[in-house]
DNA sequence: CGCACGGTTGACCTGTATCAAGCCGGGTGG
DNA sequence: CCACCCGGCTTGATACAGGTCAACCGTGCG
C-alpha cells in the first residue's frame, strides 16, 4: 500500500488539536476523519489557490508554510499573513465562492483539503465543529486588527520586534525553541507584511543584532534578549 | 403600546436584505423574527461593548454609525473600521468568548440584539443562516486584507481616496446620494483608521479640493470628480 | 564554475510626523 | 442676546523615519 492511499484520518493525527476541536465524542471525532477530503502537496513557490479561482475547500496546513498575498489591480501587493502547521486557510474565499488572495508555500508543504460543503453539512450536526469553525474565522478577524494596528500605529522596529515575537511564540507551540527560529520568508516578504521595505527590514535585523537583542545569520535567528524585544513593541513609541 | 414593546421582526424590516439572508422560505423567515431578542440604543459617544467584556451577542446596526478600534497595553489605539445601518459588530468576541475591541456610537445609534447562542442554534436548522453567518464574517477578513493592502502599500493621498470612496459607495448602496457625504468622524479618528494624523488628513483633504475633486465643508463632502478620486488610488504611486 | 537571487550597507531624498499658531462654529453661561 | 470658550480643524515651518538608489557581497543552485 503506497503512503498516498493511507486513509486520511483526523482522529490520529499528531496536529488535530491545533486545528480541530477538543472534547468530541468517540463518535464525533470518528465523523470529523470524514471532512478531510484528500491531501495535497504544493511545492515550494507553487500556490494552493490563487485570487479568482473559485472556493470549494478549506485548508488545514500539515507540513510546511505559506504565504497569503492580496494584490491590487496597479500592480501592488501586500503579504496579510505567514501560516505554518495547524492553521487554516482559504476562509477569505466563502463570501463570493471566490478566492480574492493567493496563497504560496515557502517550502515544501502539504495541506489536508476539506471540502467546504462538507464542513458545512457536519457543522449542523457536530455543535463543537459549528462552534470551533465560528472560532477560527472570528481569530483571523482578530488576528488582522492587530496587524492593522501594528500597520497603522508602530515604527519600524517595534513591527519588526512584534514580527519576531509572534513568529517564534508560535513555533514555540509548535513544539520548537523558544528562541531560534528559521526565517522561511525573505526580507522582501516580511517587509510586505510589515509595511516596510526590504532595507529597512534588514537594516532593522542589523540593529536589533548589533544591540545584542537578536543574533542573525542568513535566516537562522536566534532570540538572545526577548525582553528586549518586548520593551520595545510596548514602548510608548508615538 | 409604547414603542419599545412593538415586536421586533426582521421579516417587515427594511433593512433586512443588507444583514440578513435573502431567498428565505416563508416558515424560515419567520424563526429569524426571533434571532433578534431586543434592541438597544447607544448614544454618541458611548460604547457598545468594549474590550474585555464578555461576549454574548452579535449587533446588527439599525440606525447611526459605529467605529471599532484596538487599543495596545500602551496607550496607542487603532480603529479598525467605521459601521453603518445594516452592517453586523462584535464577530471579534467569539473566538474567546470576549470582546477585544471597543464599539463606539459616533451619532446616536441603534442596534438590534442577537444572542449568539440563539444564532448557531438556529444556523443549525437554516442551513440559509448558516452560510450567511459564514459569510459575514468572510466578507470582514476579506475586508480586513484590504485595509491591510491599503496601509502596507499606499500613500497618503491613496489612503484617503480609497477611503472617501468606499464610504461614499456603502452609503449609496444604502440610499443615500452617489456623490455628498456627511463625515460622522473626526479628521483624527480617519486618521487613526487609515494610519496617518490629523494633520495629513486636513492637509490632504484640502489638497484634493484645491485641485477641485471634493469640495469639503466641515464634514459635508462632496465628490465631484470620482474618476479623479478613482486613479489617485490605482495610481502606480510607488 | 558562474550566475542570479537574496541580503547588507551607504548616501541621499521625500513624505509624513511633529510642533506651533491661529481660525471657525456651536454651545453655554452671564 | 452676546461674549466667551472649547473642540475640531487648517495651515505653516521644521524634523526625521523610512524610502530610494546604488554598489557590493555571499551562497547555493543549475
Amino acid at each position: 500500500m503506497k503512503p498516498e492511499n493511507i486513509k486520511v484520518a483526523c482522529s490520529n493525527c499528531n496536529l488535530r488539536e491545533l486545528c480541530m476541536p477538543v472534547g468530541l465524542a468517540p463518535g464525533e471525532l470518528q465523523r470529523i476523519d470524514d471532512l478531510v477530503a484528500t491531501r495535497r502537496k504544493v511545492k515550494r513557490r507553487e500556490t494552493l489557490f490563487r485570487n479568482g479561482e473559485p472556493f470549494t475547500s478549506l485548508y488545514a496546513i500539515r507540513t510546511g508554510v505559506f504565504k497569503t498575498r492580496v494584490a491590487s489591480e496597479d500592480g501592488r501587493d501586500q503579504v496579510t499573513g505567514f501560516q505554518m502547521a495547524g492553521e487554516i486557510i482559504g476562509l477569505d474565499g466563502i463570501v463570493n465562492d471566490q478566492h480574492t488572495c493567493d496563497a504560496v508555500a515557502l517550502e515544501d508543504s502539504e495541506v489536508c483539503v476539506m471540502p467546504f460543503d462538507r464542513i458545512e453539512e457536519l457543522s449542523r450536526e457536530v455543535t463543537a465543529l459549528q462552534r470551533h469553525v465560528h472560532q477560527i474565522m472570528s481569530r483571523e478577524i482578530v488576528r488582522e486588527h492587530g496587524v492593522m494596528l501594528l500597520l497603522g500605529s508602530m515604527r519600524a522596529e517595534e513591527r519588526l520586534a512584534a514580527f519576531l515575537l509572534n513568529l517564534v511564540q508560535r513555533l514555540h507551540a509548535r513544539g520548537f525553541s523558544r528562541s531560534e527560529l528559521v526565517l522561511r520568508m525573505t526580507r522582501e516578504e516580511i517587509g510586505s507584511y510589515l509595511g516596510l521595505k526590504l532595507e529597512t527590514v534588514s537594516r532593522t535585523l542589523s540593529k536589533f543584532a548589533a544591540e545584542g537583542m537578536v543574533e542573525v545569520e542568513q535566516r537562522n535567528v536566534r532570540i538572545v534578549d526577548p525582553d528586549a524585544l518586548r520593551r520595545i513593541v510596548n514602548s510608548p513609541g508615538c
